[in-house]
DNA sequence: CCTACCGATCGGTAGG
DNA sequence: CCTACCGATCGGTAGG
């Protein structure tokens, strides 16, 4: 899915509504007070989105949620479809930093920064608050195409730098399939424990995320 | 996910709704017609459910494929969800028929096993008409909770199966995680191809399912 | 399986 | 961000 960047994209948050007195006129002098706001709308949209679906969550539930009237979600957002965008931009600039920062400090074996990536990936799935990357997962095909492409040009990046230690490990020996297609079984892998698994052990024999990112090494990983 | 059994649940096929002229009636004489107009609207609810969700598709959507009028599918079908249930069974006894054909005649090393559930799990979500697995995949949430134990009697007999193999594999050393993971890990590395595998190819380079197949095995299989 | 319909809910808006 | 509202659509039903 290559992505086609439309000009002049803003570079960090998606453009408000631009109504006769936006939230945007205020972020200058005080961007905490609306800045808070949209994110609550963002973080209980994730959460209600996940459990229930885009289609499943009206605007009132969002609404609801944050205690807010029904149509006022709109002041943040030109309509529903941009909130979905929202979370899942979210969700892929969490990922992002959360993966770079994985993998800062010094070189490290290619296996090492796999087991990084696998654990983080996990995180970002099952941490708590988390979840804006399983929305994503889930209700991809709600998001109208234009839409998509923003996420896409994230998403790319996320993907690139996996295929960068895939690749590595590929031509150590230490992966023995296709590399590209590595990447999408060894994700797909990971992202479907977005339907079973879950946080709070229901059993004491129960795996953390720990256990379940050296699994995961451990199955996909052969020995040099 | 345990199956909890309830009582003289019906063999077969989903118990339809008993109205004064129902086509249980029907079926004892003539149950072609009547049959068929209900397989139809499973067929066309898989369909549509998978392109726009169970949420995102209205009856008139589904009533419109089969060309009947917006109120008459609840003529087979008691309501929207239990019409969600009848495309999740025929998906998972589609499954388990065409997994146990796979695996019938003459005994065979539990590599090969693998290999041919592996390989008929892609079938099931990917040859034309399969699309009954990837809805339970995508819309298992939008399933009440009633609904869900018949659902998960099939889809214990279906694991079981596969864990059986597994097991086998991760005694002999091929298989270097636990095993009962490993199940999850495989299916939801294959089961993740419905997000992204397209069975018509738009360049050359387009693998197809025996690939797909062959390069999932490498990933996990460890040489013994 | 059709006709005709119902109450509920939905995304979204005008105006303040 | 609230009030008050709108047209559209939804799942489902009564009666034949």
């Amino acid at each position: 899915m290559p992505a086609k960047p439309r000009p002049a994209a803003p570079p960090l948050a998606i453009a408000p509504k631009r109504s006769q007195r936006g939230p945007a006129a205020a972020n200058a002098a005080a961007p905490a007070a609306a800045d808070n706001r949209r994110a609550d709308l963002v973080r209980e949209a994730a959460r209600l989105f996940r459990e229930k679906g885009f289609d499943g969550t009206s605007i009132r539930d969002i609404a609801d949620a944050v205690g807010m009237r029904s149509g006022s979600p709109f002041y943040h957002f030109a309509n529903k479809h941009e909130l979905l965008m929202a979370v899942m931009e979210e969700g892929l600039r969490l990922g992002l930093d959360r993966t770079e920062q994985a993998l800062a400090g010094a070189a490290m074996p290619a296996a090492e920064r796999f087991r990084r990536l696998v654990r983080t990936h996990y995180g970002i799935l099952h941490d708590s608050g988390s979840d804006f990357i399983p929305v994503m997962l889930y209700d991809w095909r709600s998001l109208p195409a234009q839409y998509k492409r923003r996420i896409i040009e994230l998403k790319d990046r996320y993907d690139a730098i996996w295929q960068r230690t895939l690749d590595e490990l590929h031509a150590q020996g230490l992966l023995r399939a296709d590399a590209k297609l590595a990447r999408l079984m060894i994700l797909g892998a990971i992202n479907f424990s977005a339907t079973w698994y879950r946080a709070k052990p229901r059993s004491a024999s129960r795996v953390n995320l720990d256990e379940l990112a050296a699994q995961t090494v451990a199955l996909v990983l052969h020995p040099s």
